[in-house]
RNA sequence: GCGCCUGUAGCUCAUCCGGAUAGAGCAUCGGCCUUCUAAGCCGAGGGUAGCAGGUUCGAGUCCUGCCAGGCGCGCCA
């Protein structure tokens, strides 16, 4: 529909209504923007008579302003608003959650990197991004669980066993020779050395295998592995394999607990095999004639379903491929009655969304409830240049590296403020440098601010004004005031919509606006007033200010210090 | 070549999924601590939102093409 300069006859369809863009602009004037209902995702506002139900708590038009070519300024009565305060703070730190979502049963799965090194700068970004979403979730009234898919299977494990075993060997008095495209991280030393002060020379075989060369390096890596395998034996090898494998895994659940992401569940893709759900689920797809076997190969044909190409499930020499443990494990993710299943995915993955979901249409799976979200990489650079990181040949900044050095709130905020589906650039001589300036640390202050002058207010009163002690309408009159005021009353909203559209960062800057807000304020009114009604009046608002921070701090796994 | 993600201030990024004069931080310059934490505030400069079309009352946002970058296209994981 069209406005020009006036109010259509009769009643007004539907509108969506906005809080102010800039506060500055005018005390509490909202935008109302003429737009079908249809265009609106967010439930569409109503403009019924007078009352407006567009923000957390229901508004009254104080009067109506048009204002060419399409805006109405309306101002609303101040009182309404003001009574997002004591609704703040009574809610306290439940202020934020909602029981919208309830009932859902949502498990995220993210950061599942394989075992083969410590947890690298790149993998942090899921990390944060994860376990933000999974609070956001958990305040959105869904029931969550969290899952790290240990992929702890397959040749790269076999390979990291044999750099293991290597350095292993050259640490018991019998130097080897490390191939270029093995692990060559500092790490498998270490992992070498616990290896010989827990098992002594148990490791050290008969006779040591002789490999001949081949000129794919690959390949010749397959041969090595191979001849370590039989001079070993099977027992020792997966002992060793199994070594490897926990000694890793335990450097990254260290890493992810010091970083604040905790996991509820662990799931090995050892296990899948030994459950014998691989065989299972492929046994499923034979059955419905979706696997075709080629050239001594099974293939799934994943075409069918719209994925570019049918691939190879189990492989000519008879392994199957990561792609059947993906497919088992989907199917069991299935099987645990999750309302819908959130996958966090590397940017690199995303060519294997089609397969994934057409081995779950096979499966007569829905593969609606499955929504996989793609982190971008985050580009690394020291010195100026780009580095290029590699686990297998060492290369790489460890997460624990970063977040010793920046700390972990900054760290943590560094990751959450950027989109997660936008390409970052990671410049670490920046990140150290600066760390004083993160931005996180000005969200901290204010809270850290906000605490002080509370702090001193109790010192001086005894007790803070009760929410309900004082007439917030004819005291909280600055305008600064009544813009926190509303930004306050948003953070529910916010946290809603953050986690609706699966993006934390809209939680991180919308703190930072709450954060300009109260600095600005707090420059320009004193809080501590001797006047005690006003002083009563501002120390709520503050209360209420603190809380939103710390809640939402809370949210992104960051910490609301009292003092700084 | 095909697919996915992008292109916004010197740099790093926002812009609440189509609304008002596109905003922060860093960097540069100028102010503000005898008064609640100066890790802060106030102000200045800095923009053809890659380019060109299209849809719309209205486009950084949606569509198309081109240009540029990242990632992916294996009987690897």
């Amino acid at each position: 529909m069209q406005l020009r300069g006036e109010l259509p006859e009769g009643p007004l369809p539907a509108f969506v209504i906005e809080p102010p863009r800039n506060p500055a602009h005018g005390d509490l004037s909202a935008n109302v923007a003429m737009v079908l209902a249809k265009t609106a995702k967010r439930p569409p506002l109503q403009l019924a008579g007078a009352v407006i139900e567009g923000f957390s708590t229901p508004s009254f038009v104080q009067s109506i302003e048009i204002l060419p070519p399409g805006f109405i300024n309306f101002r609303l009565q101040a009182a309404a608003v003001l009574d997002v305060l004591p609704q703040i703070i009574n809610a306290a730190d439940d202020y934020g959650h909602s029981t919208a979502n309830a009932g859902q049963r949502v498990q995220v799965e993210f950061v599942s990197a394989n075992p083969t090194g410590p947890l690298h700068v790149g993998h942090g970004r899921g990390a944060a991004y994860g376990s933000a979403l999974a609070s956001l979730l958990r305040a959105s009234g869904c029931e969550v669980q969290t899952e790290y898919y240990v992929n702890d299977a397959g040749r790269q494990m076999d390979i990291l066993a044999l750099s293991v075993w290597l350095r292993y060997l050259e640490v018991s008095g019998s130097p080897q020779t490390l191939p270029e495209n093995a692990y060559r991280g500092e790490y498998i030393w270490d992992i070498a050395r616990a290896l010989l002060s827990a098992r002594g020379a148990f490791f050290v075989p008969e006779h040591l295998p002789v490999v001949e060369d081949n000129p794919d390096a690959e390949a010749r890596l397959d041969a090595i592995i191979a001849a370590c395998r039989q001079s070993l034996g099977e027992t020792r090898y997966l002992e060793l394999h199994g070594f490897a494998c926990h000694s890793i895994l335990a450097g990254i659940k260290d890493d992810l607990a010091a970083f604040g992401v905790e996991f509820d569940h662990w799931y090995s893709e050892r296990s899948l095999f030994a459950s014998g759900q691989i065989k299972h689920s492929l046994a499923a797809l034979t059955a419905g004639g979706f696997i075709e076997e080629r050239a001594g190969a099974q293939w799934f044909t994943s075409k069918r379903f719209g994925d570019e190409k049918d691939r190879v499930v189990v492989r000519e020499n008879g392994i199957a491929t990561y792609f059947a443990s993906d497919i088992a494990y989907h199917a069991d993710k299935y099987a645990r009655g999750f309302s819908s299943l959130i996958n966090i995915w590397g940017a690199d993955h995303h060519g294997y969304i089609p397969r994934v979901r057409a081995a779950l249409g096979a499966l007569g799976l829905d593969a609606n409830r499955l929504e996989i979200l793609l982190v971008q990489f985050a580009a690394l650079y020291r010195g100026g240049e780009r580095v290029q990181m590699s686990t297998r040949s060492g290369e790489f900044v460890t997460l624990r590296e970063l977040f010793d050095e920046v700390g972990r709130d900054a760290a943590r905020f560094f990751y959450i403020l950027r989109r997660q589906d936008q390409h970052l650039d990671f410049d670490l001589d920046l990140a150290k440098s600066q760390s004083q300036d993160n931005p996180v640390y000005y969200l901290q202050y204010a809270h850290a601010r906000i605490c002080s002058v509370l702090r001193q207010a109790a010192q001086q009163d005894g007790e803070v004004a009760t929410a309900s002690a004082v007439d917030l309408r004819h005291l909280l009159t600055e305008k600064r005031e009544q813009s926190l005021v509303m930004l306050a009353g948003r953070f529910p909203e916010v946290v809603a919509t953050a986690a609706a559209d699966r993006e934390p960062h809209q939680v991180a800057n919308y703190l930072r606006e709450v954060a300009v807000e109260f600095h600005a304020y707090y420059n320009a009114h004193k809080i501590l007033v001797p006047e005690q009604e006003l002083r009563g009046a501002r120390l709520l608002l503050c209360q209420a200010v603190k809380l939103v921070l710390a809640n939402g701090l809370r949210l992104l796994g960051i910490s609301a210090p009292e003092e700084m």
